[in-house]
DNA sequence: ATTGATTTTTAGAGTAATCTAAATTTCGTC
DNA sequence: GACGAAATTTAGATTACTCTAAAAATCAAT
């Protein structure tokens, strides 16, 4: 039905769409995909032709009902077999995306119903990102940057808005990871950089392009 | 390094080679790819140029020691999700071959030598096949074919030696699994059926085509 | 409103895998 | 050893995805 990388193109384009609420730019899904400008107006045509986004020439995209679901349930694939990997193999956060990258496409409804009964039906993923359930639904919660929290405020780590090898190795690194306990001891004015606790054991500063990646729930 | 369909090639290379023994031809490759022969000539080219076979025009083609050893991985990478797919997601030993085939494309050796673990090193798929080792070494077992046996021998079930799914949904009819107990009652001249009980509490008839088809120890 | 920069699309081409039909080589039998 | 059948390769196309370079459209700043 769809091909690895048209399922790809849509999830960037889903992805785009979740953070900026306007139509998605050529040139925005060519940086996610990091590819040529050129090869995306290509796909869009062909997605188009599909009817899995809306697209006019030079006015950028949008998915259609049946787009919006089959990035849905790609990215429902991708974060049930992080979950996999996490809690049944036993790798890192920072390991799994590349492969679940690949494991996504695979096709079979029945395999994913299995794994995710397999799994207990996770609610979130290693780095704290809902997982749709079967339906398309995204479990919802207050969550709140780190970097917008007050000194002397406590919270708990629910996630990260970044996958990048080296961010998450450097999180673990300083001992932060999902349920975390963090409480903010300082902030320094110039560049916003925190200075934290961490499970009250460890006490470390942070920059705020640290700060602003991590998720938290206000304790 | 390599695509999914040049080691699907080199796959179906391996298990042409392995019951006949000698140069593996043209249209064995074709039949076993589902595909023409002309597709399996420009991919014999490409598989010979990166010296994972040899292969002289119109004389058929082997594998090198390159080429054995990724077919080998390959056969390990299949057999472990397949036991994976019915030991920890309970899916029925019919179900599995076709996901496999996805699966066993995934690039991660982490993930497999994981998997491995997980699984807790198993040496057998759910089929009975044998499962490589990491540097390609296969367990050997004296099997032999439950056609081969004779009238009141007994033996248990190690395999088959087909994976179609509606063979194997017929064992399932009439109970036979591997480790199941096979008593042979009484066999057919005429057409080679077997009359055989099954641990003790199921009486069947089997014909020929399934007899050969099923491996046994003998008891 | 013009102009210059930026974005997007089009043109043209390349690689990987596939196909059918035609040409060529090999095999098997007399 | 000749010859017809079978197997294999070559020729020529097609589809999916990609690229660079050039053309066209839009945006933004004066
Ligand atoms: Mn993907
Ligand atoms: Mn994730
Ligand atoms: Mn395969
Ligand atoms: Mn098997």
């Amino acid at each position: 039905m769809l091909t690895p990388t048209e399922e790809n193109y849509l999830k960037a384009i889903f992805k785009i769409a979740e953070r900026e609420k306007k139509a998605v730019s050529t040139n925005a899904i060519a940086k996610q995909m990091k590819t040529s400008a050129a090869s995306v107006t290509d796909m869009l045509k062909k997605l188009s032709e599909k009817e899995l986004i809306y697209y006019e020439k030079y006015k950028g995209v949008s998915l259609t009902p049946t787009g919006n679901k089959a990035a849905t349930h790609l990215i429902r694939k991708h974060r049930l077999w992080e979950v996999f990997l996490v809690n049944k193999l036993r790798f890192a956060w920072h390991q799994v995306h590349e492969i679940a990258e690949e494991l996504e496409h695979i096709d079979s409804e029945e395999l994913i119903s299995r794994l995710d009964a397999f799994l207990d039906y996770p609610k979130f993923d290693p780095h704290g990102d809902p997982i749709p359930n079967a339906d398309g639904r995204f479990t919802l919660r207050n969550q709140i940057n780190l970097s917008d929290m007050s000194v002397t405020q406590t919270g708990i780590v629910l996630g990260v808005k970044e996958s990048e090898t080296e961010f998450l190795k450097h999180l673990t690194k300083i001992n932060i990871k999902l349920g975390s306990e963090i409480t903010i001891l300082g902030k320094t004015d110039f560049d916003q950089s925190l200075r934290i606790s961490i499970d009250t054991k460890y006490e470390e500063v942070i920059s705020q392009k640290v700060s602003q990646s991590i998720l938290m729930k206000r304790k």
